[in-house]
DNA sequence: TGCGCTAAAATCGTATACAATGACGTAAAC
DNA sequence: GTTTACGTCATTGTATACGATTTTAGCGCA
């Protein structure tokens, strides 16, 4: 995702993909421990590569490096996920804004294709796919705008925010949110920088009014980790 | 810098900050090769926690990693310079604006400090730490925004600012660029939100305007990388 | 039964060893 | 003289081994 240009998928990079989609899936749950023996004996790999992939991972903040205890998924405090959705709110207007300015027909088609998926995936009841996609939005946003550099933090704060989706989100409001997306491709396609730059600010406002951030820092998965 | 918060710093994460400041300072070139067993035995440690910090600069893109061919300090291209300086014009004029609203008497202190031992080293010929302090003024105002998610992207572009400044700094401005700073912590200190976001957004626009952004890709060191 | 101590088991941090890939120099052919 | 093929060397990629730290289970005792 933000790793090196490498020609040819190394063995670490593999392995942290893997691990980041099962993370934007909801797959693996925030606080839950990756065993580096497992982990390894999973992708059947040594240690060394899973230590990679994991040190990967950690400085995305999507796990939890803990000196001699393990890795863990990563499980935001209601202080980071809101600096995840300050950041957001600070790149992601304007670079919507870009994109409207450069988009391509063929652009649109990508991310059209994307919504598709996306609402096919919730058709079918695997709303871990359909968030993940719904994230792949956003960052195939990025990519259109030529900023490769915002991009890279963008597709960051947008795996963070899965895992603080994961964390906060409060069951009630049942439809996705897949109209904002849609008016915001329509903005794009007719190329008006503008609208898209107001519809992506209020996309994440409402995404952020729509997480439960009242302090329960977690929901811990057993009693030794609530005692803590 | 942005790795994960460990209490007692684990041996990759000393090499990596050892490097990362000596190419802040320039005293490692863009282009250089970092050879594991080179590395390893100036710190005294095994080409495994090497390799360990090698992967975290690579992963802020201070140095380049090339598969089966090892690692090489990074030389940004124009067109990344452009999109480092673009972030940072995202991300630091809001940020700062948040500081100055949130400044307090000691984050003053701290900050007139800095500028402060910045001018020392400038005084004492060593601009190379200069540089580094005047970066870390920037990383400064971010964590007294209280962002660190934001703060630690911010450190990231400092970071390659500062291997941006090494290819492409035009030499005819002499005088750095201290009032600037000086005008910051000024405003900062009034609590005075808009200047502070207005000079630091003009500050960015200075800096980006002084470098030589045409296109010669690099200098590089020696005839093979040339016609590589 | 509950608490504290001890020891064993598991897991991580680092070093070393081996395999694989690319770099470089030499030599031969055109 | 230039170019191409090949062999050797150096360097990286991965696996394994060992020591250090943490966790946990067992045991005795209050």
């Amino acid at each position: 995702m933000q790793g090196q240009a490498d020609q040819r998928e190394s063995g670490s990079a593999r392995v942290a993909e893997s691990l980041a989609i099962a993370i934007h899936e909801h797959r693996l749950s925030p606080g839950m421990k990756l065993s580096e023996d497992e982990v390894g004996e999973i992708y059947g790999v040594s240690r060394t590569v899973v230590r990679a992939a994991l040190q990967e991972l950690a400085h995305d903040r999507l796990v939890e490096l803990k000196r001699n205890r393990g890795a863990f998924v990563a499980q935001p405090s209601v202080k980071e996920a809101r600096e995840v959705f300050e950041a957001r709110s600070l790149l992601e207007p304007r670079t919507a804004k870009s994109a409207a300015e450069r988009a391509t027909p063929e652009d649109i088609k990508i991310l059209q294709k994307h919504i598709d998926e996306e609402h096919a995936a919730l058709h079918a009841g695997d709303t871990g796919r359909a968030l993940h996609l719904s994230g792949m939005f956003h960052v195939e946003i990025a990519r259109i705008a030529d900023q490769s550099t915002v991009a890279d933090f963008i597709a960051q704060l947008v795996s963070r925010s899965s895992l603080i989706i994961a964390l906060y989100w409060q069951r009630r409001t049942a439809l996705c949110e897949s109209h904002a997306h849609d008016a915001l491709i329509k903005a794009l396609a007719r190329r008006d920088g503008a609208a898209a730059e107001e519809l992506m600010k209020h996309h994440l406002l409402d995404l952020l009014t729509s997480l439960d951030l009242r302090d329960q820092p977690s929901v811990p998965k057993s009693l030794k980790e609530a005692l803590n």
